[in-house]
DNA sequence: AAAGAAATTGCAAAAAATCGCATACAAGGT
DNA sequence: ACCTTGTATGCGATTTTTTGCAATTTCTTT
């Protein structure tokens, strides 16, 4: 073939997958191929780099967009008790008069959930669902952070956020990390969410990442911060256990 | 056959079908097959998936949220049909492309969810639950504005609400009314409401009051904006009912 | 118990994904 | 120049998924 074929290079196709997707929520893989003027086994190695890059969700016959979610609040929880387990020890780590920094997930969530009455409080967090659980809570004052609301992470994203965040500092951050390693930190495979939770650590004085140990040693794409800006990890494991041991030589705190 | 191009893939199907479960607590296989376009037989395969992941229950002839069988969600909304009713009438004054600022309340929560999907739209908003909502429709951009949370109104309230929205202008303003009257306009009961609302007003081109006709004629101890703001209003009568006459000789547009 | 609706099962065909391989092209390195 | 190396692309054969249909079984309902 001539010039048409090689013009098109592969960041072009990308980002033109891209578009559509947003454009239309959807792609199929035999209309991309007759677009691109590629074939369609072309397409589907675009798409399995896309999606491998967390950038869209691929299925059977095409792509749809990240930000098509399945609406299920009800959906039952992964590693329920083990988050629960986690949930419990991070708790005591909130004392009285604290302004604290929260993320969202299924873990804070429960934590949410489980703080005691009696506690007095500021939270800031990003998540609308964390906001809603913390304002049970009789003593809390519940600030939630404004922004564009990401249907995937189910939280506020954008420069809205991160500007906001830049004018606060507080007490203490819980994170939940979606990679976390020793050698890498905490990583994370969504851009928006990296960027926001990179500047929810610069705005509070003590990070905590509450982690299931399953997620311990995972490592994802995009970087969020060092190992030695992790003041402390919870974890479901007792803090003697082996799997952390690597971690406290680093000068984690385990709880 | 095979002639027609596959429209839909297999995730959006189930998506659609989830969000028919939220919206009516029950699907029959024989509609779904209708409203998809494929047999009856892949609808029941879709549903067995979607059972087999716990987000719905399966039973003779479709399926139901798993929501209804706890009580979770499922509290009553109090004269929830004339809500519905109002809710689907205010969608019309939604036009593709629109920026929507919106309150809270079961009304607007109603509204949320009747949606079109093929509404293209950005939504601005003070209550998380209407953002959770709203962001379960694939075509909306949904701005969740920051601020302290307050339980009882379950929107965000307070003076960093009150300067975000100061530098927004958007197109149409869906209000809830806690008091409507035509010598008082719209009033309400607590004064960090009413600061807030003045402030969405001001924020807005067109200001639409959504209220089931229960609420009207009734005054609430402090003002937030006269009859001559409000542009339009949308209550469950007829706009020819003759309890709405005396607004329509305001020039309130009834819907 | 019988009629009818819904579910299950087996099967076949179409669509899509996967894999191996050959070709084409770019970038160097010698 | 020539060769090597690595990446990208397309093609064909094979495998897996998906889907609809028909025959059969299992409910519901009356």
């Amino acid at each position: 073939m001539q010039g048409i074929t090689r013009t098109m290079l592969k960041k072009e196709r990308h980002a033109f997958i891209i578009r559509q997707i947003n454009l239309h929520n959807k792609v199929l893989s035999a209309d991309l191929s007759n677009q691109l003027r590629v074939s369609e086994d072309t397409v589907r190695r675009d798409l399995i780099e896309l999606a491998d890059a967390g950038k869209i969700i691929k299925v059977h016959g095409g792509a749809l967009s990240k930000s098509f979610h399945f609406p299920f609040q009800h959906l039952e929880v992964y590693a329920h008790d083990a988050k629960k387990v986690v949930a419990q020890k991070a708790l005591k780590l909130i004392k009285d008069g604290m302004i604290v920094l929260t993320g969202g997930g299924t873990t804070m969530m429960e934590l949410a959930r489980m703080i005691p009455d009696d506690i007095r409080a500021t939270f800031f967090t990003i998540s609308p669902l964390v906001a809603l659980e913390l304002s049970e809570h009789p003593n809390l004052t519940v600030i939630l952070i404004g922004g564009q609301f990401s249907k995937n992470a189910q939280v506020v994203l954008g420069s809205e956020v991160i500007s906001f965040l830049s004018d606060i500092k507080v007490d203490l951050c819980f994170l939940g990390a979606n990679g976390f390693s020793l050698s890498d930190g905490i990583t994370d495979s969504d851009w928006d969410v990296v960027q926001v939770k990179k500047a929810m650590i610069k705005a509070s004085n003590k990070l905590v990442v509450l982690s299931i140990s399953e997620k311990l040693n995972s490592v994802k794409p995009m970087k969020i911060c060092n190992l030695n800006q992790v003041a402390g990890l919870v974890t479901e494991l007792k803090p003697s256990d082996e799997k952390l041991s690597e971690y406290q030589e680093k000068r984690v705190a385990l709880y």
